[in-house]
DNA sequence: GTATTAATGGATC
DNA sequence: TTCAGACAGATTCGG
DNA sequence: CCGAATCTGTCTGAAGATCCATTAATAC
């Protein structure tokens, strides 16, 4: 008996209603015993709200603009009296997915609308939830993983490594209920099969990190660019991004030079792609990488106009090797010889204060992001978190105004949550909107929050609250953007709010002038454009 | 009927 | 990308 | 020494700016 949608929609209602991982994690685990073979894998990428494998370059191409013009509330019309089964819907997203051409559009809304007329209000409710890939029920790929471990009775550690070093969770659970173990061992590490890359935690400072002793350490320059992990056998060649996208198209050039500077090994290769200025080769900012990345059209003219540079810190695998147990220093070494004629992150090996603030500050100074610091034991961990890797960056900080505020959704319904940022004209006395952000408060401080912004609400929209310039907030920020969105002409990269300045009076907030500068600054480090 | 512009979705950070 | 909150397991504290 | 309090690691879900391609709509 295939297993009907509406069992699968029920289980994300109960994972909703409980908040126990352990709890969630028995139920998935037995929901996914009761499967047949053929619906593990879609089941899990149903549960989980991702329609698709991450190594798979298929998308819906729907999101909630498209939904709310599609009639969902139709009345349900149970075709042939048959319920919607796991595998349909699963076939359904497929569909939806290969729609192309002229009138795709509409092609879409009238396959959606079919789906929506085939089910219940519950399985609609979270259908749509699949197609925005967000579930809200506490299940996302790590607790699956889990699952996937308790139903298969298998190591969690197992299924967690295989899932780093293979993109695609349902086949891992499938393979791992059906064959067990045995069934796991075709998955192994190989070029052309995207690796998660090992990522590295958030450093506040050098004097948080040295109120332990340090060992010496390998600081590396960060580079603002795309991470890139590039394999190579034979005389193929494929760039592939920190999300497991093939990106080979996009950096031809790239590809190209590993294969004319490694000619006679298959490698995995880890490193970070930045955009450079043709004359001195100062780093370019992010947007303009930006402008190459999953191009088509103008390949050739934006290849001149803006050339990129590869930086590589990692080597995963070579030849039959894989080398990731193998110690950090012993992995560079490798990569050091195997790449000869290549640029390798720019480091240092230090264990002194002074020294890492100097390297730090040169960082900088060069245009770049800041650095990475990294152990020397340390192996590489796919996909992981860790420690053993630390990153630290240079935050701006600026006051500035709440001029408005958006209603929040999902655990935020109910509070004015997202804020509208404004800087001043100080000769107009006017204020511009330069950002936005919704990170920084806790949930007490958007309680209190929503209630102040009412109180000097000046007019409201569907969405946003719109009020008087009073609410002083000091705002951390990575980096200042050219802007097409704002008037302003600027925009903050990754705000947020680290405190609420009940002391400031508006008419102290950063002034436009003081961003204009601030953005003319970065590029005396980064290359002007 | 063709060329330009707007809307939408998905990717990077 | 950043951040806070929830949970689970480990470690430390107080009597 | 044991239960309680605190710390740590992991996972989840809030939502931002900007770029590109695709498709739809509008202008001429």
């Amino acid at each position: 008996m295939p297993t009907s949608f509406l069992n699968l929609a029920k289980l994300c209602d109960k994972l909703e209603k409980i908040s126990k991982t352990k709890e969630k994690i028995a139920l998935l685990s037995n929901f996914l015993t009761s499967l047949n073979p053929y619906e593990i894998e879609p089941a899990v990428f149903l549960i989980i709200g991702t329609p698709f494998a991450e190594s798979d370059s298929q998308t819906l191409d729907i999101s909630w603009r498209s939904i709310l013009e599609t009639n969902y509330t139709a009345k349900q019309t149970t075709l042939f009296n048959q319920p919607l089964t796991i595998r349909a819907v699963h076939e359904y997203f497929s569909k939806l997915a290969q729609i192309s051409g002229s009138g795709a559009r509409k092609k879409r809304k009238r396959l959606l609308e079919m789906l929506f007329r085939e089910s219940s209000p519950l399985e609609r409710k979270f259908l749509v939830r699949m197609i925005l890939g967000e579930m809200r029920h506490g299940v996302a790929k790590g607790l699956m993983i889990k699952a996937i471990a308790e139903a298969a009775h298998l190591d969690y550690s197992l299924i967690k490594r295989l899932s780093a070093i293979y993109g695609n969770i349902g086949e891992i659970a499938r393979l791992a209920l059906v064959g067990g173990e045995e069934g796991l061992s075709k998955i192994e590490v190989a070029p052309f099969t995207p690796i998660k890359p090992m990522l590295a935690e958030n450093l506040d400072s050098l004097d948080e990190l040295f109120k332990k002793p340090v060992s010496p350490m390998a600081i590396e320059y960060k580079y603002d660019g795309v991470r890139v992990q590039i394999h190579k056998k034979a005389d193929k060649v494929h760039i592939y991004s920190r999300r497991l996208k093939d990106i080979t198209s996009s950096f031809p050039e790239i590809a190209d030079l590993i294969k004319k500077t490694i000619p006679n090994h298959s490698c995995i290769l880890d490193g970070e792609i930045i955009a450079i200025r043709r004359n001195d080769q100062r780093p370019l900012p992010f947007q303009e990488l930006m402008r190459r990345f999953k191009r088509i059209h103008e390949v050739q003219r934006l290849r001149q106009e803006i050339p990129v540079q590869l930086y590589l810190f990692d080597i995963l695998l070579l030849d039959d090797k894989i080398l990731f147990d193998y110690p950090y220093q012993e992995r560079w070494n490798i990569l050091a010889t195997i790449c000869k004629g290549l640029t390798l992150a720019y480091r240092i090996i230090s264990s002194e204060k002074e020294e890492i603030t100097r390297f730090y500050q040169a960082a900088l100074a060069a245009g770049h992001e800041g650095i990475l610091l990294k152990k020397l034991n340390s192996p590489y961990s796919p996909g992981e978190r860790k420690k053993e890797w630390l990153k630290l960056k240079e935050a701006i900080h600026a006051d500035l105004v709440i001029i408005a505020a958006d209603w929040g959704s999902g655990r935020r319904t109910g509070w004015l949550s997202n804020y509208h940022l404004a800087a001043l004209d100080p000769l107009k006395g006017t204020f511009h909107e330069v950002g936005k952000t919704f990170k920084g408060l806790t949930d007490e401080e958007f309680q209190d929050m929503t209630a102040n912004l009412q109180k000097i609400k000046t007019y409201e929209t569907q969405y946003t609250v719109y009020v008087k310039p009073q609410i002083v907030v000091e705002v951390a920020f990575n980096e200042i953007q050219k802007s097409p969105q704002y008037p302003a002409g600027y925009a903050l990269r990754f705000a947020r709010i680290k405190r609420i300045r009940l002391d400031k009076d508006p008419s102290e907030v950063t002034s436009l002038d003081e961003i204009a500068y601030l953005y003319e600054r970065q590029f005396e480090k980064k290359a002007r454009i």
